[in-house]
DNA sequence: GACTATTCTCGTCAACAAGACGAATATTGG
DNA sequence: CCAATATTCGTCTTGTTGACGAGAATAGTC
């Protein structure tokens, strides 16, 4: 550790970059953006940008770009670092290192698109990651990244009610894993399990009948966060 | 997004961190430097430090750096990312960013301690996270976060491996999960459990007897990363 | 209102994995 | 040779999961 003095130290652009994640229309969309600027004018990228200032802390950074290019609010919406990517070239322009954050939300409530951003749009992230689909910078890696994070945590985390609304049935739950996992479950199987996680759902009492049948029964998020056993993808 | 003249993008310094950890008579270790320069002189700190230049790849600086401070090779170790800490004003010199790694490391082969590192020790991390003890800047958080990490994946990858010597018996392996885990485990579960894991060990047709009691037959690493279904923690 | 299609919920059974533990095997040390 | 010890195999019981039957409670249709 050569400890340099202060002077010799190189310094690089520090950005934040965010994998808004939820599920909508049937299938695990991701929030990107169209870049207004070059380099990649134009296409495709994920929300974020520099730090505004030398000492704005990471998790601000990530709340605040969330907020300018998505209207979205950071507090509502589970943000958690994915990871630091800082390959030289990533950017054309100059040396940059980004740390990514995920988040998952529930349905979106306003079409978003306000604030700074040119264009704010859904995409299905089976689409974003055809080989075909060209994404700006290392973006469509990060994404992969990201999907991977959220599948994994469906595993052994109670993560899922995250993409439900505050209240939701047993099937709007079933249904996240389905599509974020890409793989039917059986909801007998499925229904017994949730029920015994302690602390996974609240019932509230309520029930809704949105489709012909039984009407569901309604639940909120309790306060587990960890599923125990967990509840694992790839079957035997 | 104001994306903002490139220019008026700032600039931080970004370092990385390395957490090494071995298992090492009976008890979980982490490699630890004692600073030679202010601030936090004569403490105990991670071996790390600034990139060597804007165009070092961060992948590449933690390789080095661990080279620099401990002499181990990078290239045996399985180095992965951790996650990165910016909170302002955990350097107190100036804003730094750092890219923290982890590593696994079986027995050290040497004692370490030379290159550049005023002095490498090893401690276990049992110590280290006392409340008492005290070390340089954010790094117990960045200690504790990694030895969850290595927690943690013990339970679904067969990462255990990577801390054992290249032939190693049933024993060494569950006394890795014993130490790690600080928990113990019953021999028979235990060895029927990882022998039904395809892939994870190679047999290597030796045997070894270290003790009194029946040799124990010696295995390599075998090719299986993954643990399904996963072994948990927690007794139920 | 009766009937059907549909969906939610509860329950059963077999297959499998895991915890507890008995016991055979193969060594060291006396 | 004997005691102590560690490794390995096997058994029994318990709990979890996958497959699936069946009742409960609705919407839609005639």
């Amino acid at each position: 550790m050569p400890e340099p003095d202060e002077w010799t130290i190189p310094e690089v652009a520090v950005a934040v970059d965010l994998a808004v994640l939820t599920v909508h229309d049937n299938s695990l969309q991701i929030m990107l953006v169209k870049r207004g600027i070059p380099p990649f004018e134009a296409m495709l990228a994920l929300p974020g940008g520099f730090l505004a200032s030398t000492s704005e802390d990471l998790d601000h950074a990530a709340a605040r770009e969330l907020q300018e290019e998505t209207g979205l609010d950071a507090q509502a919406l589970h943000l958690e670092q994915l990871r630091t990517y800082g390959t030289p070239g990533r950017d054309p322009r100059r040396r940059v290192i980004t740390v990514c954050y995920v988040a998952f939300s529930p349905q979106l409530p306003v079409p978003v698109a306000g604030g700074d951003a040119r264009e704010a749009v859904l995409m299905p992230v089976e689409k974003v990651l055809k080989p075909r689909t060209r994404i700006a910078f290392d973006h469509k890696k990060i994404i992969a990244d990201a999907v991977e994070r959220a599948r994994s945590k469906l595993e052994y985390t109670t993560l899922a009610a995250a993409f439900c609304a505050p209240e939701f049935t047993m099937t709007d739950l079933r249904e996240v894993y389905e599509i974020v996992w890409g793989e039917q479950l059986d909801p007998r199987n499925f229904h017994r399990k949730i029920i015994g996680v302690d602390g996974f759902l609240i019932p509230t009492g309520k029930r809704v009948s949105r489709q012909p049948g039984r009407p569901a029964a309604l639940y909120r998020r309790g306060p587990a966060t960890a599923l125990h056993p967990a509840m694992l993808r790839f079957r035997p």
